[in-house]
DNA sequence: CGGCAGGGTTTTT
DNA sequence: AAAAACCCTGCC
């Protein structure tokens, strides 16, 4: 297998928390399912061992995922002054940030919203064994992740039999929408602002979604997706008002954090979700 | 701006 | 067994 040096990470912590669904552990190996290929990783002695398949070496693609090229020793030592992030760090240690497709990532997101991690991962399956292409990895089959312009000819009542419930009208408007915007592309040029009021103009896209997407693939670490247990965990650690509007507390999270708002969030949301797991303290 | 409906599974009571 | 919660958004 290809290797990378790659210290501090925690493999387990950051494929199975909130922003990804599509990874898979057999025995000691992580299997990722995108759309043009599947990831096989592991982690050992601070390398990461890893294969694509069925085109094999895809680096670039790797390497844009994991976002190897990150500074994580500079983003840790600016957000750990803070006591209380400090903490969250100390708890979920080499917890990162991945770079995802955005077709994927907006689909994801989009079936994710008021649901449960396991609903999602089941839906999401299921899109993909409908129509994405079989690739068989170590005796294990796997379904590519489907393209935009293979989903966009399905119907409401087809996305309804993933189990996506409601968001089955959504997934199908918003669909044709990004590809007559030309969204995917274009989308990659623009700054926060715009890129965020163009996923706002998506059907069965708000602010939670959006920032799920803008920070889990296109890497703006300006802002934190502020989902419930985000938003509860940033006002129970800083005491703010329990009614704070979702732009507020963004705008409060920059400031403090400012281009490291969202590692902050994602180390807060993890601590806050395991400690509330274990329910103790 | 505030309130509520909207799949169906998981979690809590 | 029943109820509430669930990484929420669209619509009124």
């Amino acid at each position: 297998m290809n290797r990378l040096y790659f210290p501090k990470f925690n493999i387990d912590l950051t494929l199975n928390g909130g922003q990804a669904f599509n990874w898979q552990k057999f025995d000691e190996y992580y299997y990722g399912v995108f759309s043009e290929c599947i990831i096989k990783v592991k982690y050992e002695n601070e390398t990461l061992f890893w294969q694509t398949y069925p085109v094999q070496n895809d680096l670039k693609l790797v390497e844009k995922i994991f976002r190897i090229d990150f500074d994580y020793e500079t983003m840790l030592a600016e957000i750990s002054k803070d006591e209380f992030v400090n903490v969250a760090i100390k708890k979920n240690p080499g917890l990162r940030l991945l770079q995802q497709d955005f077709d994927q990532t907006l689909i994801s997101f989009i079936v994710s919203q008021n649901s449960n991690i396991p609903k999602i991962k089941r839906s999401l399956n299921l899109i993909s064994e409908s129509i994405g292409r079989e690739i068989e990895v170590d005796d294990h089959k796997f379904y590519l992740f489907p393209k935009l312009v293979e989903l966009k000819y399905l119907k409401e009542s087809d996305f309804f039999k993933f189990g996506v419930g409601y968001r089955a009208k959504y997934l199908q408007k918003c669909i044709k929408e990004v590809l007559e915007k030309d969204l995917s592309n274009r989308i990659l040029k623009l700054n926060y602002k715009d890129a965020k009021s163009e996923l706002l103009s998506l059907h069965g896209v708000g602010d939670k979604v959006a920032d799920c997407i803008l920070v889990f693939s296109l890497a703006f670490d300006e802002v934190t997706p502020l989902d419930l247990w985000a938003r509860r965990a940033f006002i129970t650690t800083y005491s703010l008002d329990t009614k704070i509007k979702y732009s507020d507390l963004l705008e409060f999270i920059n400031k403090k954090f400012g281009k490291y708002s969202a590692w902050t969030g994602q180390f807060l949301f993890e601590y806050f979700r395991l400690k509330s797991n274990q329910d103790i303290e």
